[in-house]
DNA sequence: TGATATTAATAACATTTGATATTATCTCAG
DNA sequence: CTGAGATAATATCAAATGTTATTAATATCA
């Protein structure tokens, strides 16, 4: 197998074992990773409404309502009925919290000085640059015609366990 | 917030929007990715145990129980017993699967043209290099003293919906 | 050599994730 | 105004994934 070949399996591995040590140092602080993103952006931006939110982490709209109701239950934010428009909540980190982050970015900081070690600091500029292009090209692509016309009751439809994707999504840009 | 601190957000997008596109280009087959997989494994290495497959490609052996169900449903692959060790089966590629194999790979090619395009070849070089050099350093790195020596019973243990990780697992090197 | 531990595959169960439906509120075209 | 869509949040339900238990067959070693 070429070395063009394999990227796809490394970028596999690279992303799985990355996530999966920095989930390992966040569980000290009895965080999940969509709870360090939901809060890392929350700091950002903060009173920030649910929806925003979702979209702007790329998680969906339910998905985001689990991750907040945890949290809030833990004590890490509240949410607040948007006075402008009463469908909206906007959430505000609670000061607790704000510490949080800051713990947050140096485990961030930790995982990634392990991934990078022994990579001249040149060559990690061009990875980055180089990782930032494909996602761009990545984003810019067509939904790639589904030649789904003729037969539209074709033979078996779904019936899943091929162990996942059934559906898609298409998402907003940063 | 600065660029070598966006590389995990990066990394994350490129290898979900990677993912999603092949899965889309995937779904004309009707195969999934985890089936792709196994099924260029396997391509590779004929009259493998379930075990050793699921080493190697890295998922639960249940996993592989079920992505083998529906393939071998479909028509791909069959599940012989080994002569020698009464409890495994080896699993063979019907010849209509390795047509398939080929397919796949054109596919996966394509993807990672589109994903490439406009990156200079030798950039491409560096940026899987440094991939590569990634993985080893993440794989390297020993499980991460949980300091969970004091207070054995305490606060609260389980729960569940911080969306995620509760339990962990180690991996095998290629 | 035969009792005990291990391993391969899978069944049964639990948790999690994703999809769709629901409720309240808002936005406008008319 | 007003009523036909949108939109925000979430409840509800279904699919999928992970976990642990089970069964059969080996391996190990006292």
């Amino acid at each position: 197998m070429n070395s063009l070949r394999s990227f796809g399996f490394i970028l596999r591995d690279v992303s799985r074992l990355y996530v999966r040590r920095f989930e390992q140092r966040a569980a000290a602080l009895d965080l999940t990773l969509p709870q360090c993103r939901a809060l890392v952006y929350l700091a950002l931006h903060e009173g920030l409404s649910q929806a925003r939110l979702a979209e702007l982490t790329d998680v969906e709209p339910m998905t985001l309502v689990r991750i907040l109701d945890r949290m809030q239950s833990d004590g890490w934010l509240e949410r607040r009925i948007d006075v402008a428009d009463r469908r909206a909540r906007n959430i505000h980190l609670k000061a607790k919290a704000k510490h949080l982050v800051d713990e947050i970015w140096k485990l961030a900081d930790l995982t990634r000085e392990e991934a990078f070690r022994a990579i001249p600091r040149k060559q990690v500029g061009v990875l980055i640059k180089s990782l930032d292009q494909i996602r761009n090209n990545l984003a810019m692509l067509e939904p790639l015609a589904t030649s789904a016309s003729p037969s539209p009751s074709s033979s078996r439809a779904g019936r899943g366990t091929g162990t996942r994707p059934r559906r898609e999504r298409s998402r907003a840009q940063s």
